[in-house]
DNA sequence: GCATTAATAGTACGGTCGTACTATTATTTG
DNA sequence: CAAATAATAGTACGACCGTACTATTAATGC
């Protein structure tokens, strides 16, 4: 499951499956639901083994978290990059948003479920959370100037409100997906793309 | 709190502050954090005595959960209705929408809580939230319909689209309001709307 | 291949969970 | 105001929680 090729001690071995287990509980039943009885059934472990990867329960969430947002960046951003710089990578990067659950093989969207549950809760899980989406609110904003300096976009594209609408649009996508079981999200979810792309190409 | 001047029993007032806080919890915490206990000392009760009012937890919750919509309907939809239908009605909407939390004087908005937890857990929960959005669904989609028919919006105008596009600004307002602290959240989420509303007035 | 260290299992603890059941108040009604 | 009923409190239960601590097994390095 690991990119790196290098190889793991048995240690490191246990801890990315335990890891991958972690995503998957808590994309759906969200973080708190974490728990180390259900976790260590799930990764045919001791309750006592499982613990000793992790010195706490908070340390285990946010390292589920880290590995999340790692699957999201080895999915979505980085393949991105290899893509000419504008705003051809910008929808690259915004269809492999659209597909990175999917491609990972996660019934949802584990950090869609931290951002329901820690985005108003202050603590250790808040932080990290908030770190990594301002990385990720970064990253789009730095596509979207990329794309302004090919001329693509119009100059005065306000980076910062793309980013804001561009995370509303996966987000209702993500929502449409899960409860209304609608087969058209990602449809509908590139129709609001190529909307907020049109806007951007066209000055005022 | 209760909109109806009907004078209720002491076990229905007692109920009334106990959905008070426990939507205030909910929208927090979560709907899972909603344990009888923690309710129980929030609402100055014996947590047999907060019991004895919900059969069971599940139970408790989609009480939590329509009490936050019923908030909802009553700060948001219905007093869009008085405005005359039409654009001006679906700019209401949307604007009392951003705004119904605040007014509400909660910290968050307990049905994106809602929707985080349970859009993909099987269960009541799911299913109860499951109808509650198809209505917001449907009153939006009556909305937008409403502006088609005065003219204001192009015959064309996909009023499932605009739904799921305005689920979304709303969505990541809340997201930037809560976890990046943004004051601008709410000004970002009616440019958003403000382009969205310019594509249905034009056909293309 | 044996000593050393790493990894896992076992066990125990106090705490909170949801939910019964009974007892005691407070409210409503005749 | 008394009788009937509703509302709340008390108590108890097994289950699981997070986290210590110790014991055992497996992997690693000389």
């Amino acid at each position: 499951m690991n990119t790196s090729a290098a190889k793991l001690s048995k240690g490191e071995e246990t801890r990315a499956a335990i890891l991958d287990a972690a995503v998957n509980i808590a994309a759906v039943d969200g973080f708190d639901a974490l728990t180390f009885g259900t976790l260590a059934e799930k990764a045919r472990l001791s309750k006592s083994g499982l613990f000793a990867h992790f010195g706490s329960k908070t340390d285990l969430q946010i390292a589920t978290l880290d590995e999340a947002v790692r699957r999201y960046q080895e999915y979505s951003f980085l393949p991105a990059l290899k893509v000419p710089r504008g705003l051809k990578r910008l929808i690259t990067l915004f269809e492999n948003w659209l597909q990175w659950v999917e491609r990972s093989n996660l019934k949802a969207c584990p950090i869609m479920s931290a951002l329901g549950e820690f985005d108003d809760r202050p603590g250790p899980m808040r932080d990290a959370l908030h770190q990594h989406m301002q990385r990720m609110n970064d990253e789009i904003k730095r596509s979207v100037q990329m794309t302004i300096d090919t001329g693509e976009f119009a100059a005065e594209t306000d980076s910062e409100q793309f980013a804001f609408e561009l995370f509303g649009i996966i987000a209702t996508s993500c929502r449409a997906r899960n409860l209304f079981h609608d087969k058209l999200a990602n449809q509908r979810a590139r129709t609001a793309f190529d909307r907020l792309i049109k806007a951007c190409q066209q000055h005022n």
